[in-house]
DNA sequence: AGGCAGGTTCTTA
DNA sequence: TAAGAACCTGCC
């Protein structure tokens, strides 16, 4: 289907924001309506959310070619790319005379947006990042959908594409095969959530109607959740966006940019948003 | 070869 | 309550 989008929305940056960790730009010119037409320019991005699949290519200035049916859209990929949020209006909160290093950041920046991700996708994917670069997040995520998910695609070369593992299907697992997924030291962890989310001690669910506190005290209860996976779950699984994790890159920016302190009050109940616009700055070597 | 990467837990004072 | 060490693995 063809889509318009004429709020920030950039594929590239989305991708690389460090939010998702499969949401990848295709390599060679993937094609998505099948025909073999000129496909000029933009690349093609795979997006896999739970069990789902996209193919998503810019074609013009605002417009977008999505291999998924209208209705698919309009189920799920629309709110998931949280489309009726205005992100241009969030930026139009920064102050460039006052606060000049946001204001480059969300420029350089504009086109993120705050996915909607699956809350369970979210915390296994977070517990993993703990002390792992993002490539070795990614591998180690692509080996639990191999070994723990269903197969919900196929690419040209003849790869298939895994859905997320369910909390069950994770939960069965040995902690040899969590091991050969690379988990390292956090193999315990992800065992102990799955566990705990499949026997339904958790339910992932019903914390959505907790207030943020309450929130934080649950996550933080969990093996291997500590105040920044907490917090990054807070922000992409649950879509709190005043959540603002601290991570390496963000107190250095804090510590270096801001000695003074950040302007959370201002920027309140979008605090989440800046954390992204500033860690991509900073991550691309802007400090 | 040693250090470090989107931290958290465990141990010790 | 607060530092400091230990932790898996892969890649400079």
């Amino acid at each position: 289907m063809i889509l318009t989008i004429r709020d920030d929305f950039d594929l590239a940056r989305i991708a690389d924001s460090g939010q998702c960790f499969r949401f990848n730009v295709c390599d060679d010119q993937k094609e998505i309506s099948g025909e073999r037409g000129e496909s000029s320019g933009s690349p093609t991005y795979r997006a896999v959310a739970g069990d789902k699949l996209l193919y998503i290519r810019q074609t013009g200035g605002s417009e977008y070619e999505l291999s998924c049916s209208e209705d698919e859209y309009e189920t799920f990929w629309r709110e998931y790319f949280d489309l009726d949020l205005d992100y241009s209006g969030i930026r139009e909160r920064i102050d460039k005379s006052k606060d000049p290093y946001l204001f480059a950041a969300s420029e350089y920046g504009k086109g993120i947006r705050i996915l909607r991700q699956d809350p369970w996708e979210m915390l296994i994917s977070f517990i993993i990042s703990q002390r792992k670069n993002i490539p070795a997040i990614k591998a180690s995520i692509e080996k639990l959908c191999a070994l723990a998910g269903d197969k919900i695609g196929e690419e040209d070369d003849g790869s298939a594409v895994y859905s997320f593992p369910t909390p069950q299907r994770l939960s069965r697992l040995s902690m040899s095969e969590l091991a050969g997924c690379s988990l390292g030291y956090r193999d315990k962890y992800v065992h102990q959530a799955a566990m705990d989310v499949a026997s339904g001690a958790v339910n992932l669910d019903d914390w959505k109607a907790l207030p943020d506190s309450r929130l934080m005290e649950m996550l933080l209860g969990l093996y291997g959740v500590g105040v920044k996976v907490a917090n990054c779950e807070i922000l992409f699984g649950y879509h709190r966006l005043d959540a603002f994790p601290r991570d390496v890159w963000i107190n250095r920016v804090l510590d270096t940019r801001y000695p003074d302190g950040f302007l959370f009050d201002k920027y309140a109940p979008y605090n989440g948003v800046m954390q992204q616009y500033l860690f991509f700055y900073s991550r691309a070597g802007q400090l």
